[in-house]
RNA sequence: GGAGAGAUGUCCGAGCUGGCCGAAGGAGCACGAUUGGAAAUCGUGUAAGCGGCGAACACCGCUUCAGGGGUUCAAAUCCCCUUCUCUCCGCCA
C-alpha cells in the first residue's frame, strides 16, 4: 500500500512511476485526492465539535454538584454528539474507501529497474553453468516420469482434477529430498526455519498483497479462510501489526509448504509436466530488513537461492524483471530461472522481491532502530529458495541418461538412498 | 459441538457500583546522579495513529483499554455480535 502522504505531496511523480507499469492510474489518484480532502475537512469539523463535546461534559458533573440544572446543556450536547455521529460514519465511509482503492494500486517500481512493457525488456545480469548438450534424444521430465513409473498425472486426475500429481516410489522420495536438501542449506546459512500453517485467514491475505486484488487467484475455504499460494503469506504475516527490535534486523526465515493457486486465466499454458500445478511444493525465503540494507539484502536473498541450484548442479541464470513483468507488490524483482531442456529455455524457478514498504505497511510491521527511536516501517523481502516441483523436472531433464534412468545429483545421494533413477 | 471464565500499554497487573483514566503499581528500557568501572541505590523519562500549524519527533486538537456495533451529555467500565485464549465435558489424527 502506498503512502496517502506521498501521493498527496508528489502525486504527479506517483503518476509518472506507475505508467512504467503500462497501467495508468492517473484517474484514481485524482479521485483519492479527492476522498482525501474532504476526509481532512471532516476531520477538522467533527475534532472541533469533539473538543467542545469533551469540554462539556467535564463541566457537566461539577454543575451538578453545585446543584445546577443541566437540563438545558445536555439538550444541547445531545444535538451535538448526532451531529458527531453523522461526521463519524461520513468520516468511515471516505477512510473505507481510501483503504480500499489505495489497496488496489501496486507498488512503485524501484527506479534501478529496467523500464519496459512485458517480459521481453527483462535484463540478464548472470549465468551459471553449461547446459548439457545430449548426444541422445533428450525427453521432456514427464515422458521421463511416466517412463519410470514416478509421476502419475492420470491417477491424481481421476482423484482430484487437472493440474495435480501423484508422485510415486523414487519421485515421491526425491520431491521430498529436494525438500530436506533446501532446508538444511537455509538453516546452515543463517535462516530459522519455520513451519506455517497452510491455510491464512483473509488479513494475512490482504497484509501480502493477494487480496483484494487477486481473489480469483487463491482457492477459498468456506468458512473464510485461504489456501496459501505461498509460504511467504503466512511467515510475513507472522509480524503483522508488530513493533520489532531493530537489533534483531534482519529477521531470516526459511519455510517449507505445500502452496495452491488457482492458476485462473492460465488454462492452456504448460498443461503437461510439474511446471504449472494447482498444488506444488516450495521452500520460501522471508526476510524483514532495515529500509538502509534491503537491497543488500536482496542480493544476498537472490544468491541463497542461486546457492541451492549450484549445491545440485543444475544451470541456470538470473534476470531483473523490467517495469512491465513485475509483481503487484514489489519494488524489485530478480527471478531466478533454471535451464529446462524441454523448453529449450530458462524457466523461472524462483522470483526474489524487495517490497520496500508496501507490504509493510499494510500488514503494520514496524521497528525502532533503538528503543527510544520512533517506530518506522520495515521492508520485507522474500525469494523462493526454491520452487520443489520445478527443481524435480529440472533433475529429470538436466540428469537423464540415454537408458531413460536419471543419475542422482551428487548432493542428494545421501537424502535418495541411492545414486540412480531406474 | 456443549457449559463457564477471560482479552488493558514492551511485559506483568489494578481499574470494570459510567465522568477526576492514555489509564494506579511493578518489571523492562533510556537518560542523569553515585562509582576507578560495574552491580545495587536514587532521580527523571518511557505508546501509537490521525488532523492542524509548520523547520521541527516543538506546539494544539482528536482517536485508541482484542475487533465491530449499540445505550448515554459522557464508556476500559453497561448491552449485543465476532475473533482469540483458558477450564470442564463430548469428539478426534
Amino acid at each position: 500500500m502506498l503512502d496517502m502522504k506521498v501521493i498527496r505531496e508528489d502525486p504527479e511523480r506517483v503518476k509518472a512511476a506507475l505508467k512504467t507499469r503500462n497501467a495508468d492510474y492517473d484517474a484514481i489518484i485524482d479521485e483519492l485526492l479527492e476522498n482525501d480532502k474532504q476526509r481532512r475537512a471532516i476531520i477538522a469539523d467533527a475534532d472541533a465539535k469533539k473538543m467542545r463535546q469533551n469540554a462539556v461534559s467535564k463541566q457537566i458533573p461539577q454543575i451538578k454538584k453545585q446543584g445546577g440544572d443541566v437540563a438545558a446543556v445536555m439538550a444541547e450536547m445531545k444535538a451535538l454528539s448526532e451531529e458527531i455521529k453523522a461526521d463519524d460514519a461520513k468520516l468511515n465511509e471516505l477512510e473505507a474507501k481510501q483503504r480500499d482503492t489505495l489497496l488496489r494500486i501496486p507498488n512503485i517500481p524501484n527506479p534501478t529497474i529496467p523500464v519496459g512493457k512485458d517480459d521481453s525488456d527483462n535484463v540478464e545480469i548472470r549465468r551459471w553453468g553449461t547446459p548439457n548438450e545430449f548426444d541422445f534424444e533428450a525427453k521432456a521430465h514427464w515422458d521421463i516420469g511416466a517412463g519410470l513409473g514416478i509421476l502419475d498425472p492420470e491417477t491424481a486426475a481421476k482423484v482430484t482434477g487437472a493440474r495435480f500429481h501423484f508422485y510415486k516410489g523414487l519421485g515421491a522420495r526425491l520431491e521430498r529430498a529436494v525438500i530436506n536438501y533446501y532446508l538444511n542449506t537455509h538453516t546452515e546459512h543463517g535462516y530459522t526455519e519455520v513451519f506455517p500453517p497452510f491455510m491464512v485467514n483473509r488479513a494475512s491475505m490482504t497484509g501480502t498483497g493477494q487480496l483484494p486484488k487477486f481473489e480469483e487467484d487463491a482457492f477459498r475455504l468456506t468458512n473464510d479462510y485461504f489456501l496459501i499460494p505461498t509460504a511467504e503469506v503466512p511467515v510475513t504475516n507472522m509480524h503483522r501489526d508488530e513493533i520489532l527490535n531493530g537489533a534483531d534486523l534482519p529477521i531470516k526465515y526459511c519455510a517449507y509448504s505445500a502452496c495452491f493457486r488457482a492458476e485462473a486465466g492460465s488454462a492452456g499454458r504448460d498443461t503437461r509436466g510439474l511446471i504449472r500445478q494447482h498444488q506444488f511444493n516450495k521452500v520460501e525465503l522471508v526476510k524483514f530488513a532495515d529500509p538502509e540494507t534491503s537491497y543488500d539484502e536482496l542480493e544476498s536473498l537472490t544468491r541463497d537461492a542461486e546457492r541451492v541450484l549450484q549445491g545440485l548442479g543444475l544451470p541456470h541464470r538470473v534476470v531483473c524483471l523490467s517495469s512491465g513483468d513485475i509483481g503487484f507488490s514489489s519494488a524489485k524483482t530478480y527471478d531466478v530461472e533454471v535451464w529446462m531442456p524441454s523448453y529449450g529455455r530458462y524457466v523461472e524457478i524462483s522470483s526474489c522481491s524487495n517490497f520496500e514498504d508496501y507490504q509493510a505497511r499494510r500488514a503494520n510491521i514496524r521497528f525502532k532502530r533503538t528503543p527510544t527511536d520512533k517506530a518506522q516501517l520495515v521492508h520485507t523481502l522474500n525469494g523462493s529458495g526454491v520452487a520443489i516441483g520445478r527443481t524435480v523436472a529440472a533433475i529429470l531433464e538436466n540428469y537423464q541418461q540415454p537408458d531413460g534412468s536419471v543419475k542422482v545429483p551428487e548432493a542428494l545421494i545421501p537424502y535418495m538412498g541411492t545414486d540412480l533413477i531406474k
